[in-house]
DNA sequence: GAGTGGTCTAGACCACAAC
DNA sequence: TTGTGGTCTAGACCACTCC
């Protein structure tokens, strides 16, 4: 339906499978604009779509220079949890769902999720088990009057796609913090610590289309099962 | 000069400075590109740098909303290590240069910083001290045939502000990884650990404007010490 | 229906790199 | 000088929200 966006992933499949040979340079925007028969400006956000996905970087005067990377490393660009990495890496992996409940909103809830005090939020926590390892632990917390239900079904399966597919919310974006601490005892009891003495804990908040808040997450990794990747450009002045 | 980066900055001092009072909204693509007398081209994309910077979210058929997210919360946007923060929050810092050498490339360095075997590279390593505490350790490694001169000044002060402003190298992007692992001797040797049996390892490889790979760099932060924060929108499909 | 942001166009001029 | 990407314009049509 887009131009821009139909542009942009036949770009990337052809980078992925060197439709140019061993070409280090994207053909130029000219080229590109009598080749998909579309004005420069929407081969322009095409392209920078690729950059900012790191695929390619432009360099003024030159052309778009391919960059290798992303034929090598698995994590596209962004964020990958090492739960994300397992799946990439067809690891199995097992979801237990140690509860999923309906509570009263604390005080540090009602300030990360931005609810009125007693209001009610599901609870969901859960064991991410790798290998026959229980190495991670997630803890969501999700407004009620977003998500009226959920199901045992849905917390085994993905949350996530219930809630696009099913519910039809619009996940926009979300802030991660990334701290390491000690584990609690919640952490001996429901993960294999096998003796580590640290825990990596990524806090997220989450927002929706429309900027409403509706979930707040801790996910807590065992510290060697734990790998961030992130590819930043500059930021401009 | 550029028209969209001014627009830019003066919109981000404007809802930093509640310009519109308490408003939850940014005046309209329509009437800014009246009251600044540009194309609404040159408007929307001084927004988009607003949205991908987290201070504001576009909603369509309604229009611009602020986030207030960035009022409250120092990391404005992208990535954030403790060493930033502390900064930020002004606490006092100091840095001790413990090596500054030409080294050759071992295997390894020669596949990060994808240098010729036998290559001179330079070696740094810093440990940086925050209120009285060493916490980081610092291991930069930068291609010779790029950067021929440093100096232990340089070291001391800051290594990329003598890279842009006296080398006029332009830092592009950077790939970022992070990772938990157990201290080595080197580490318990040159930190102040204080107990802690685990360390936060980020490993980054930084190119240049014109795509050349030209430092790599091993950043190890006492894991009570170290934080790291996120914006991260959602992908386009 | 009026107003919003999202997409797209055809053209222009510029700064920069390469020859 | 030629070709490249970077900026900017004035206009068009669309999908969506709100009243």
């Amino acid at each position: 339906m887009k131009k821009y966006l139909a542009i942009y992933h036949d770009l990337v499949d052809k980078t992925k499978n060197n439709y140019w040979g061993e070409a280090e340079m994207l053909p130029s925007e000219n080229s590109l604009t009598l080749e998909y028969d579309v004005s420069r400006e929407t081969i322009r956000k095409a392209l920078d779509l690729l950059a900012q996905n790191g695929y390619i970087q432009k360099v003024r005067g030159k052309g778009s220079v391919i960059l290798n990377v992303n034929k090598f490393d698995f994590p596209v660009s962004g964020i990958v949890s090492f739960k994300e990495l397992a799946t990439n890496l067809k690891m199995p992996t097992r979801t237990i769902v140690n509860e999923l409940s309906l509570i009263e909103a604390d005080e540090k809830l009602q300030y990360k999720l931005d609810v009125e005090p007693g209001e009610t939020v599901w609870k969901v926590v859960r064991t991410r088990e790798i290998s026959g390892e229980k190495v991670i632990l997630d803890k969501d917390y999700f407004n009620k009057s977003i998500v009226p239900v959920l199901t045992k079904k849905a917390c085994e399966d993905s949350i996530y796609e219930y809630l696009e597919n099913k519910l039809n919310l619009k996940i926009s974006y979300a802030r991660k913090e990334i701290t390491v601490e000690e584990p609690t005892n919640e952490d001996r009891e429901l993960l294999d610590l096998d003796g580590h003495s640290n825990i990596v804990i990524i806090k997220s908040v989450v927002y929706l289309d429309d900027t409403t808040l509706f979930q707040y997450t801790e996910s807590r990794h065992r510290p060697d099962k734990f790998q961030f990747v992130d590819f930043a450009r500059r930021t401009q002045n």
